[in-house]
DNA sequence: ACCTGAACACCGTTCAAGT
DNA sequence: ACCTGAACACCGTTCAAGT
C-alpha cells in the first residue's frame, strides 16, 4: 500500500546525467561516429523507452552532452578571466584554456563541434537549443569582458572598421581554427607534421594581438616563460592532469 | 559471338565519376548526413554490387568526393597565385578564393571537412588516401610559393620563432576558422548575428598580415575597393555565379 | 503513472546466383 | 568477366502491453 511512486525532478535530473555520462564514456572509447542508442541503453539500468523520455532522439542527446561540455569550458574561461595580469595576457590565457580543454576532454570537444551541425540542431528539442544559446552567450562573456577592459584602459584601440562582436569573433575563430585543425596532434594519432598545437596557438595569438596593436607588443613582453608561469598559477590541477596523461605542454 | 565485354579503364573512370556526381547532387539536396548508399544506387543505372566495386564503402565514396573538391579548389588557388600584384595582395586573394569556393559549393566544402574525420580515413582505401595527400600538398603549394616570394623580395621578414610551414599553417587555419564558423551565414540559413563572412575574412587576414609586418601594411594600402577590383579580374566567372546565386560579396 | 522491450522501417555491406 | 539484388546484421524510433 505504498503511494504511487511519483518521480521528483531531482531524480529525473540524476537519471538524465547518468545517461549523459554513459554516452560520454562510450564516445571516449569508440568515437562519436560509433555511438548508438542501443549501446547507451546497454550501459544504463533503464530501458530504451525511458532513455527516449529524456531525449527526443540521438541528436538531442548529443546536444545535451555539448551543453555539459560548454559549462565545463566556461569554468576554465572564468579562471583565465580573473587572473591578475594585463588584458592581453589574460586573453592569451583564455585561448590556452580552450586548448587545455581540447586536450583533456577530446570527446567533449568533438561533441561540441558536431553539435553545431544543422542536422543536430534540427533534431533537438527547443529547450535544449535555448540552453545552448544561453551557455554560449555566457562563455563569450569572458572574451567580451577582457576586450572591454583593454579598451577602457587604452592598452587596445578599437580598429575603426571593427566593433566588439567582430573583435570577439576574430579571437575565437583563430583559436578554433588552430586547435581543430591540429586536433589530430592533440589526440596524438598523427605525427605527420612538425606543427605543435601549443606553439602555433601561441604564435598566432600574438600575431593577431600585434596586428591589433594590443599593448604590450610581443617584441616588448609576453614570452613563453611568462605564459608558462601564468598557466601553472591559474590551472594547477589541469596542468597536473595533462602530466598524468603524458601530454605536457611543449613550448 | 561477341567477345567478352572487357571494360577499359576509361569506361570505369566514367562510371565512377557518374556515381560521384550523383552523390554530390544528393548531398546538395538532402545534406551530407542524409546521404545513403541506397539513394546513390537509385540515382545511377548500376546495381549496388557495381557501386561497391568502385568504392569499398560509404566513407570511401565521401573521400573520393573530397578529392574532387580539392582539385576544384586548387584551380582557384592557381588563379590567385598568378595574379599580377604584390605578394600580400595575392595571399588575400587566395583566402578569398577559399571563401568563394565555400559559398559556391557548400556541399563540396562540407564534404572536404567531413573527410578529415578519422572515421572516414579509417574506412577508405589506401590509394584514395594517398591521392588526398598529394592533392593537399599541391594545394598548399600556392600558399607556400607566395610566402617564398614575399621573403625573397623582402616585403616579409620571417619571424625568428617561425618557419615556412608554420607561416602557411597560420594563414590556412585563420581562413578555415573564419569560414567554417560562419558557414551558416555562408549558406544563408542563420542570420542571427551581425557578422558578414567576407568582411571578417578581410579584417582577420589583414590583422594577421599586419602582425607579421607584411608590407604594405593596412594603413598604407589594401582597401576593400582594391580587393574588389582584383576579384573581378581574377574570378570573373565565379563572381558572376555568385550574382546568379543572389549572393554578391558585401564589403 | 511509469516502464519495458518487441516490432518496424531503414541503412551498410556481402555474396550466391545469374548472364 | 561482370553484374544483380536478395539477404543479413545493425541502428533509430515507436508504442502496445505490462506493473
Amino acid at each position: 500500500m505504498t503511494p504511487p511512486k511519483l518521480l521528483d525532478e531531482a531524480a529525473l535530473k540524476e537519471r538524465e546525467l547518468q545517461i549523459i555520462n554513459s554516452a560520454v564514456l562510450l564516445i571516449q572509447k569508440n568515437g562519436i561516429e560509433n555511438l548508438t542508442m542501443d549501446k547507451v541503453v546497454a550501459q544504463v539500468p533503464f530501458s530504451k523507452g525511458t532513455v527516449y523520455k529524456h531525449f527526443i532522439g540521438k541528436e538531442d542527446l548529443l546536444l545535451a552532452i555539448s551543453n555539459l561540455a560548454i559549462k565545463l569550458l566556461s569554468e576554465l574561461f572564468s579562471k583565465a578571466f580573473i587572473f591578475q595580469g594585463c588584458t592581453r595576457e589574460r586573453m592569451l590565457l583564455v585561448n590556452f584554456s580552450y586548448l587545455i580543454y581540447a586536450i583533456l576532454h577530446p570527446a567533449l570537444f568533438q561533441t561540441c563541434i558536431c553539435a553545431k551541425a544543422p542536422n543536430v540542431l534540427g533534431k533537438s528539442s527547443a529547450e535544449r537549443i535555448q540552453e545552448q544559446e544561453q551557455l554560449e552567450t555566457k562563455l563569450m562573456g569572458a572574451i567580451f569582458g577582457i576586450f572591454e577592459e583593454a579598451i577602457a584602459n587604452k592598452s587596445l584601440v578599437m580598429p575603426e572598421y571593427m566593433d566588439m562582436q567582430q573583435l570577439c569573433f576574430a579571437t575565437w575563430s583563430m583559436a578554433y581554427g588552430t586547435i581543430s585543425l591540429l586536433s589530430s596532434e592533440v589526440e596524438q594519432c598523427s605525427g605527420r607534421t612538425n606543427l605543435v598545437v601549443e606553439r602555433e596557438l601561441f604564435n598566432q595569438s600574438n600575431l593577431l594581438f600585434d596586428g591589433l596593436q594590443w599593448q604590450p607588443l610581443t617584441k616588448d613582453k609576453m614570452h613563453c616563460s611568462e605564459l608558462k608561469v601564468a598557466l601553472e598559477q591559474v590551472f594547477p590541477s589541469e596542468i597536473q592532469q595533462l602530466k598524468e596523461k603524458g601530454r605536457e605542454l611543449k613550448f
